[in-house]
DNA sequence: CCTTAAACCGACCCGCCAGTCGGTCTGTTT
DNA sequence: AAACAGACCGACTGGCGGGTCGGTTTAAGG
């Protein structure tokens, strides 16, 4: 059964640097050669594991993308009891630029999701579905909060969590000039304001 | 001198339906013959006037796109004196659907910021460089509003700045699902909630 | 071993599209 | 009306890149 394992592997090691390479340069400005001569593989290997490209970064979604904000933004939120000072900590993280030669810079949805916005329905709906359940989630979470008298009883969890996402990916969008260091401290600071309106008022950390 | 009219008229044209095509459809989805056909004008007409696509487009952005920033996102501004509902009703404005038959939804920088990080770096200076625009002039407003004891005294108006760009390029992205009704509602309701909290401590409209 | 099927190779095909170029048509100038 | 220039035409080129396919290597099973 080595065979199967080396299947395993390549495809795994395909996936890996597609990803990478993707984020860096984007999916249209990608050619497979340009991942293949990486790895030292050929057109030949790539079909032989994925029926097409998009088949291809499908798979990265699906294997690599998810499993990532799961990690990052999704499994954080339930690490503190308040959601609102779990939410900023979360976020904050998922901006510092990435550690032990990880993806950097955390995240990519953004990026990916205006790229094949009306370029590719089918890889558009994949993504959608991610941040679908970062939403889901993120209401969850403030739903509770508010029931633990964290957050305001008049305030509507689900325009908070669009808001959320939207201001993330927003400042995510910002980060390619350069300044990141700046405009992360910024967006952490507005955060926590924002944060304090829509609080229960008693003490918000 | 009417061929430098028909000149100024067909470099309009190309511009116009360039700008509309390239924002539904993408820049680097779009080919040149797609525009063309619609206009009923050749690859020559075409490079009698612009040396290049990438050319093409600049002119674009500094025609067209700055022009719309600023009537859209700038001029509004200094509609009123406090400037916290200002930009709301500003933002608010640019997320209506377009009326007058002009580009659908407002604005596209979002889409076209992510769309050239990466791949173009003069495109994506030009396009930096209205973002940039944009966040003077808010700033602007925004300290003069602190001034005028709209804003609490302790608030960073450039990180204000940055906090709303971020969120309006954010919600922007998610306006693609469909739902936009909804999502323009929740954003503005929970920006009012920010400002809620960063202005000073009287009423706010 | 020898067979079989898998993983893998790489030359090739083909459509797409930015850009070229020789030519035509039309209005302006003298 | 002749000469010129600028607007426009459209067939063509060349490179890029996704996808194909016949062949070769490798490892599992008999």
């Amino acid at each position: 059964m080595e065979k199967n394992l080396k299947k395993r592997e390549t495809m795994h090691r395909l996936c890996a640097k597609g990803l990478e390479i993707f984020h860096e340069k984007g999916y249209y400005n990608t050619s497979l050669d340009d991942i293949l001569k990486e790895l030292e593989l050929s057109k030949g290997a790539f079909y032989h594991h994925f029926k097409s490209k998009e088949d291809y970064f499908i798979s990265i979604i699906q294997n690599l993308v998810v499993q990532k904000v799961y990690a990052l933004l999704v499994e954080p939120l339930n690490m503190q009891e308040n959601p609102l000072p779990a939410i900023l900590d979360t976020l904050q993280n998922a901006l510092e630029p990435g550690k032990r030669n990880e993806m950097a810079y955390g995240f990519m949805l953004n990026d990916f999701l205006t790229e094949f916005n009306k370029r590719n329905e089918e890889i558009s709906t994949y993504l959608k579905d991610i941040i679908k359940v970062w939403e889901v989630n993120l209401v969850s979470v403030l739903k509770r909060g508010k029931l633990d008298g964290h957050i305001a009883r008049h305030i509507d969890c689900e325009g908070v969590a669009t808001y959320i996402i939207a201001s993330y990916l927003g400042i995510r969008s910002l980060f390619m000039d350069g300044n990141t260091k700046q405009l992360k401290y910024q967006y952490v600071q507005q955060l926590r304001h924002y944060f304090s309106s829509i609080a229960e008022r008693n003490v918000m950390a």
